[in-house]
DNA sequence: TTCAAAAAATGACTGATAGTCAATATGGCG
DNA sequence: CGCCATATTGACTATCAGTCATTTTTTGAA
């Protein structure tokens, strides 16, 4: 790949700069709570900066969203370089997952964001939807991956058909783990209020239930 | 319960003529491209008229969640007064929700805007937030009792708590379809672009999952 | 080194829209 | 019938995303 112009470096280095005060105006006000007057302010630039290297608002948070899912997709491609079975593959990506958004709760809310903006935007200035979508196709490919080899060493059941099989398990992992953070992050949202969960051992219960079966045996 | 006064009748039936508008528009136009002004218009009152009615527009939204978490639990209920096995009741249960944001777009939506205001709420004029939460109680509850049916009568594994099976359960259920609804409602957006996905035989394939297990036999 | 063009940056300004409020209209009760 | 409470109105305010004419900076060729 041919070196960046200094001038080009330069360009990127201001739009990063951007993002990272963008990123913590965000997760400390919220969406919304932010205003660009803030970001401009703390990054240092005139508003009209922002536009020079974004589309708008809503363009920088996806621009958040995609870095975040590249971070997560860094960690989830490490574990497929791991020897392990696949369905201790498969287990470390959800878990690679469940840590990454205890850590980065900012990127889980853009995700969460990403998701609700996919389904209706028409026009992807600059790119950074495709980007989104792309990055959400690598994922989803790690865990059929890992299921693809968990079924040719023999810890699972191969009579499932590895990408629908995949889309299971990512998509019940995610249900799940917004469902606990709702729970958590809300101090009357008890939804069962008797019990308090720990994320950690509902998805150890959800392994097991979906490696062993619900049906008594 | 005393009847209403007719003047109290009145303010009650104002107020869904106002929701049924609302919800409408926003069903029309998303909630951000769908205005107070629009609104308004459309239901023929004055703008000031909607904020003697509701608190804002996010309470407007809220409360469209809250009758359609109502409307929700109304069918759930009805499944738990038919004479299945505990786990037939689990299935029914999930086709519900299913068919249910099928037929009512509009409230998938909802469910998906209060969840992310849910955490960061701090006070709750009305109640309309209690209200919210209290029906996603009740939907939990009408699951838990379906395990708890299940495990009496031999067709579910007692082993497993009740209310965090529930979790597991509904979590995996919604982060499934809402991964399903992603992928139909996004053209582009195609996670494995070879397999077309059906939203039946995936919530199949899960109750399938859940049922047996997925470690080879 | 200078100059012109391109690129980047600026921040006052515009437009859109949620929410407000003083004035008016309507309803209910004594 | 009159007074008070309640409901309604729609012009107006406040806020904030986004724009744009102008200025500054950078780059490259002569």
């Amino acid at each position: 790949m041919a070196a960046l112009s200094r001038k080009e470096r330069e360009r990127l280095r201001r739009q990063e700069l951007i993002l990272d005060v963008a990123e913590e105006t965000i997760n400390k006000h919220g969406f919304d709570g932010a205003t660009m007057d803030e970001v401009a302010e703390k990054a240092e630039v005139a508003k009209g900066t922002l536009y020079i290297h974004f589309e708008s608002k809503a363009h920088i948070y996806l621009a958040i969203s995609e870095r975040g899912s590249r971070k997560l997709n860094d960690q989830m491609a490490k574990v497929l370089t791991k020897d392990l079975s696949g369905l201790k593959m498969v287990e470390n990506l959800g878990a690679t997952y469940l840590n990454f958004i205890k850590e980065n709760p900012q990127y889980y809310h853009a995700f969460n964001y990403y998701e609700g903006v996919v389904a209706e935007t028409k026009s992807d200035p600059g790119g950074i939807m495709m980007k989104c979508k792309e990055n959400a196709k690598e994922a989803m490919t790690y865990i059929v991956r890992a299921l693809q080899i968990g079924m040719q060493d023999g810890s699972i059941d191969y009579s499932y058909d590895p990408k629908e099989l995949g889309l299971i398990i990512w998509g019940a992992s995610k249900g799940i783990i917004n469902m606990v953070f709702l729970k958590q992050n809300s101090s009357e949202f008890e939804l069962l209020n008797e019990v308090e969960f720990d994320l950690e051992s509902i998805m150890q219960n959800f392994i097991h239930l979906v490696g062993t079966g619900l049906i008594k045996k």
